[in-house]
DNA sequence: CGGAGGCTTGAAAAGTTTCAATCAATGTGG
DNA sequence: CCACATTGATTGAAACTTTTCAAGCCTCCG
């Protein structure tokens, strides 16, 4: 009974962007069967990595976007005085490494935070597809300028806000991603530590401890650990929007 | 003998992305002949807008980017609650719009801040010829790469680095970017307000103010107003290096 | 000339960092 | 299997940077 099965799977790790589960929030987005299929002949999926182990490393040869399956990446830079700087945490759908698109090399480490699968996008055939495939593109070009966006979205957080405003921001960022796949958008498990959550938000890791006790003690959130429970989500988007409050 | 000059010039406005002195920078590069050509029938070149004046307004139909040939923009994302939030300037040979790429909407505004001349790229045409044409696809991926990884250096500065370091940076990067057009990397004009500086660095107008007296009296620039003078450019790089030092 | 806006300066207040110590959880080796 | 080392998280108090508030100055322009 298993050799049909067998058979019809001899490649295993190739037949799978059709039925996806990211596959909206991912790249296939737009795309008929027959494009999906030439998608999939470029991508190398089911790739595992374990915690702590790197995706790609700063400085070596730019060949491969990728796009989270299951687990969490988190992305730094290491500066010429050797200080981290986390760039961002990716979770499942999202892609990694497109801000090395314009360079030879990685513009930064890619980290799996606990067991991670990816989906591996080699470059030169991904540009060769977008080439041929308009819509693609298209889906393209808006993952960028998301990206971008992203990241002004963070530069104004990081300028603007306070220690509190930037953690909730960052838990409500979280819970409407894990709400997007089918976990719970209230009780999650952050992948990170507080030191990666501190150096991502600008802040030193003894801050980020005291405004999570602080929100604990308000009734916001429970927290023990890594473990979190979102308790006033409405009380957690008013703090995060304070900053305006205050000039009106 | 004007004549078949005035002839040739039919369309004065479109002949010149091949002598364009910032052809290096924007986006013909890697481009040959014919394609050139392809590319100057959709832009719309020499556009003006005066000091003050919005080339593009935030929320508004999402049409175009625009290079800028001469003069210096400020783009800027208005938050929920009013507030203004500089998201970056840029300078001849820069290419604006392109974190609006993901949406149907500007994502922020843009706006003249002296008297600015720009080519005007419409996106749907765009994206039609980046679909002909690889190697400007290529370039378009290269570009906005660049423009995230500029974003996250942007964050890195604020999440990271004190008002000097800050303001040191920003002061060299315009320098450095006045340094690749004609004009001199040491003795410059900034196009923008204190008030644009400190809020896109995320300082309060009188800490700019504070660091620019600071430096002058160090020697490290002279500045009057909006006129600034780098006196001593390794030390300005030195200060955006000190927070490496200290941790060494 | 006078007003307006932008820039500068000072002093007090606020928020965050730093330093130091403790605690909890986890894993290692005797 | 328990003591011990290690790592990450938490808490307190002092130090520092930046902000805020307030006031004055300069300069450009009508």
């Amino acid at each position: 009974m298993a050799q049909p099965i067998t058979l019809r799977q001899v490649s295993p790790l190739k037949a799978s962007c059709h039925q996806c589960s990211l596959s909206n929030l991912c790249l296939p987005l737009a795309l008929n069967e027959n494009e999906l299929d030439r998608l999939e002949d470029i991508v190398q999926q089911g790739r595992i990595f374990n915690r702590g182990e790197l995706v790609f490393e700063q400085s070596t040869p730019f060949r491969s976007c990728f796009a989270v399956r299951s687990g969490a990446i988190k992305t730094s830079i290491i500066t010429e005085s050797g200080e981290e700087q986390v760039t961002g945490f990716f979770m499942p759908g999202e892609l990694v490494g497109l801000d090395s698109m314009s360079s030879d090399a990685y513009a930064c480490s890619a980290k799996a935070l606990e067991r991670t699968s990816v989906c591996e996008l080699p470059v030169d055939r991904l540009e060769e597809l977008t080439h041929k495939i308009p819509e693609l593109q298209h889906h393209f070009f808006h993952l960028m300028s998301q990206e971008i966006q992203n990241s002004h979205q963070l530069a104004m957080l990081l300028s603007k806000n306070t220690a509190e405003e930037r953690i909730a921001a960052l838990l409500l960022s979280l819970s409407s991603r894990f709400g997007r796949r089918r976990m719970s958008p209230t009780q999650f498990s952050l992948p990170m530590a507080r030191n990666d959550i501190a150096n991502f938000l600008g802040l030193a890791v003894e801050t980020v401890s005291r405004v999570f006790t602080r929100f604990q003690n308000q009734g916001l959130i429970r927290a023990r650990g890594r473990e979190v429970e979102l308790l006033d989500i409405e009380a957690l988007q008013l703090v995060t929007r304070e900053s305006s409050r205050q000039r009106c």
